[in-house]
DNA sequence: TATTATACTACTATTTTAGTAGGTTTTCAA
DNA sequence: TTGAAAACCTACTAAAATAGTAGTATAATA
């Protein structure tokens, strides 16, 4: 499993403030009561989306969370590397501290650098929006039936 | 990172079985040597992959290991399925005990199940002897160079 | 029957995961 | 101006996964 809570946490609160937000801030208490998610954990997963400007904040009385872009102008990608750190699907292609001596001819880099290009391009082909859109057409096919 | 050195290390000793089996059987004693592995710790992957019929054994004197079938016949997929038990990218996709409450309505199920197809279908769309031509043809390189 | 090899089982150190807990700071409204 | 609501920050922890090590038992054969 390559995809922890942490960034399947992020896509959903994510997704929570893009539904949300209207024009104003969300407050973290909501989302997590929404997603069943313990707001103390969303607290630590929320700085690294802050960080990395992924969503504006205000403190105090009224404050809370919003989006800095529309949905469509995040992939999922870029939720994920942000808050996974990598998705690089093993350790080789991790970081330069696991570089190993055999990889010059190692016969099975290129297979791991393939599939962490699927798996990239595939994640950064959906966005928010997407995810929004298709989540309005599921709820409405209840009414259908 | 998605997939442990267990299957790493099992798609190298498979690679290397291909490689040196020849008509007889090859001791893990050297398959650990040229792939610097532990041995003690191969032989606690080796029984994973020969439970799953994917290669034959003999005890004893010129004993050792050779690949069930032909090295076109093993897709990555199957060997890393194997030994790594799951290439589910998320906990929601691996067992019945991890069913989520919220699963009828996850707006994010979807993209998991697509995440999902699209790693195993790269995966079972290599194959063994794929991985031994490509490591044949980038030995061939240094004699052009 | 000694040698070579697999087979089996238990143990362990380290790291990652998935949180919990508690206090601090900022903002605003009454 | 003070109290409430919210974000911010840091430390701690239980459980699981990872990456092995270690030792013994069993089988085949020359």
């Amino acid at each position: 499993m390559m995809i922890s809570t942490r960034g399947r946490y992020a896509l959903r609160m994510m997704l929570d403030l893009a539904e949300y937000q209207g024009d104003g801030y969300v407050p973290l208490k909501d989302v997590a009561r929404r997603q069943e998610i313990s707001k103390k954990y969303l607290e630590q997963i929320i700085p690294i989306l802050n960080r990395a400007e992924l969503l504006q904040t205000t403190r105090g009385y009224q404050g809370g969370y919003r989006l800095t872009r529309a949905p469509k102008d995040y992939t999922l990608g870029d939720i994920l590397r942000t808050t996974e750190g990598t998705l690089a699907p093993v350790a080789c292609l991790e970081a330069e501290q696991n570089l190993c001596a055999r990889r010059a001819d190692c016969a099975t880099l290129p297979i791991w650098e393939g599939l962490d290009k699927v798996i990239n391009d595939y994640l950064d082909s959906v966005t928010l929006q997407d995810v929004l859109d298709q989540q309005i057409s599921r709820r409405g096919d209840d009414y259908v039936i």
